[in-house]
DNA sequence: ACGAAACTAGAAACCGCTTACTACGGTCCT
DNA sequence: AGGACCGTAGTAAGCGGTTTCTAGTTTCGT
């Protein structure tokens, strides 16, 4: 029960604790035949270091923490896995926690890791737009770097200028216009988007890239084939269900995420209808369920792994190398790119029609 | 930079700093007056304690910790879940380290889990037989619980009796004994087994269920119809696409887990066969993609997530409830148990007979 | 009114390790 | 030969809490 302490590994070898310790850490000369013998003492004890009464004495904790929502959801795993694969590499621990999309979780995670003294908080994920929330994050973030903690934004948006965070974006606004220009390309008029709460900051970027391209074909944006709700494959399913049963006034749908494109997919089947044929369907995120789809999905993919190692590059302020002469970065911005597989197609003429004249019909 | 301490804090309400201490951790009485002073002064300064001090001062690191192969995996990542979940609903932070395969990695993180002080540290995941590898292993157990803290194994084979260690295991040869039976009741009588690293525990067992069942049964067990490999998808499909175009002995095939299941499904599919009008697939563990496929997977279900909580609650000597009386347990044995889907139907006269032919070459 | 019991609060001893500072013997150089 | 240096190793002061004792006040009971 009582494990052994660095000052019975000196005892033993027959010097002080000191030295002990320099033998560890290697930061101090030590003769070679002292350090044999301690290094037999550690041994013959199966000495470990006491990383608390380290951590405690000035050593950094080598802790990095990621607070996301679901360790289940691949997006929220791919980032956590480039988080730990670049953690690892700096010699890093990693702590990886889940808010299961309470908001008062989150900042009690925060309060917690603060007090284990992470070297980084990375908070990932969308997040609604709230004033007093984003207040809250605000005084955490400067409570963190008070004591040389840095907090990381990752895929969401910043909480005010003054807040000492660093920020890992990606383009959503980038990636929605590209694949509702996309989508019209392939001669779709009439699109619908479905799906993603309404004030929530990803949704609101995507919903913007979306009609930036309508904007720029001069199509008209359309109240009546914006369908805010919730990410998931069950709002995807149903919502479509209900609006092909009203008769759609669309030839392609763009989800807000791929789950709620795969619900889509299966209310299009259900109802008779075929995917790309008769109604085209996108989504975003490119999780692995794109690729398992029949057809598969046409999607946007966002670098995931690599958004987490960023947020612990830059929340470790690993040099940059491609301009080591700049100051500490403090925002990182990685691209988003369309990758086209089998779900959109060109509208056939019939269903246009029958788009066209939901459109009377949703206009009256 | 410098954080308020608590002498800070005790220096700003006029106590000590054992009165601070106190009012934070409400273990002893202090009156009202005092504790709402106290609580002033911290909010004041946004005082949050140094959880190394505190752990190095005696209380707990509040603190488990799990080891899996890749956070990416649903395999890991719901008995990630299920360790997350139940470690915050006992008040603890959960730690998570990824091995990505390596052995030594594994040993690593072990020791630098132990130097945290981890409360608990769970090892999941099949692992090799391997004798010098499960000495290493059961040192570490030792050494684990001797600074009080535990070594959980969870899904994995125990390192020895006299190791330390408390484990949870699921039901691999039971599991692999139901669904062989339910092929075997549908009428196949050549099943190949297919994947599956051959030294690899979760094998091991998975393949003396099928083997039960097949003598259970009065049918052969053909060396040649067990084909070992990766638990990947590719290996499903190559290996498969091989055997299909040897001409398979086999009207079924029991894949060591879902990837190989899917990988082997879409390898019938591209041979311009189909599943399971020609060739039954059955899987094991029940991941997300199994219900995916199409047609979705008949396969073997693990309580993933229950397991997690299991590791955990042994861990930690959560009371079972159920038989309060008795010792602290030190194993946990969950159950599993098939899940029919669409994969699995009758064998045709047509491929029965291709099989039996197949088998006679197989046998020359 | 007096002593005991019940509250409160403080002093100080750790917890186990790092590190600045000090000490000491031997080399090397002038 | 004597002092400047170099290479090693020890001493001890924290790091920031928790907790055991000790002690001063009240509150009561009789």
């Amino acid at each position: 029960m009582s494990e052994a302490t660095i000052a019975d590994v000196a005892r033993l070898a027959g010097v002080s604790s000191a030295t002990v310790s320099r033998v560890i850490n290697r930061n101090y000369p030590v003769a070679e035949s002292t350090r044999a013998r301690v290094e037999a003492a550690i041994s013959e004890l199966g000495y470990v270091a006491n990383a608390h009464a380290r951590a405690l004495a000035g050593a950094t904790n080598r802790t990095v923490a990621i607070i996301i929502n679901d360790l289940i959801d691949p997006f929220y795993a791919y980032i956590a896995r480039g988080v730990e694969r670049e953690a690892t590499a700096q010699g890093r621990l990693c702590l990886v926690c889940c808010t299961h999309g309470s908001h008062e979780q989150e900042l009690a995670l925060i309060d917690l890791l603060h007090e284990q003294r992470a070297d980084a908080v990375i908070l990932v994920g969308g997040a609604y737009e709230d004033r007093a929330y984003a207040a809250q994050v605000a005084k955490r973030a400067r409570a963190l770097h008070a004591s040389g903690s840095t907090l990381v934004l990752c895929g969401r948006p910043g909480v005010g200028d003054d807040a000492p965070t660093k920020v890992v974006e990606y383009d959503n606004e980038g990636g929605a216009f590209a694949i509702t220009d996309y989508l019209i390309t392939q001669g779709h008029r009439r699109v619908l988007f479905l799906g993603g709460p309404s004030l929530f900051s990803t949704t609101i970027a995507r919903l913007a890239g979306h009609r930036r391209a309508l904007e720029l074909r001069g199509l008209p944006y359309d109240e009546s084939l914006i369908s805010p709700g919730p990410l998931s494959r069950r709002f995807g399913y149903e919502r479509t269900r209900e609006l092909l049963a009203e008769g759609p006034g669309f030839t392609a749908i763009f989800a807000a995420n791929d789950n709620v494109a795969a619900g889509a997919m299966q209310a299009i089947e259900a109802a008779g209808l075929s995917v790309p044929a008769d109604i085209s369907v996108a989504g975003y995120d490119d999780v692995p369920l794109a690729q398992e789809l029949r057809p598969q999905l046409t999607t946007v993919r966002i670098p995931l792994e690599e958004m987490g190692r960023q947020a612990v590059q830059l929340a470790l302020g690993v040099a940059d190398g491609s301009d080591y002469l700049s100051p500490v970065r403090t925002t990182t911005r990685v691209g988003t790119s369309i990758v086209v597989r089998q779900s959109v197609g060109a509208p056939s003429a019939k269903k246009a029609l029958a788009a066209a004249s939901g459109r009377k019909r949703a206009g009256r």
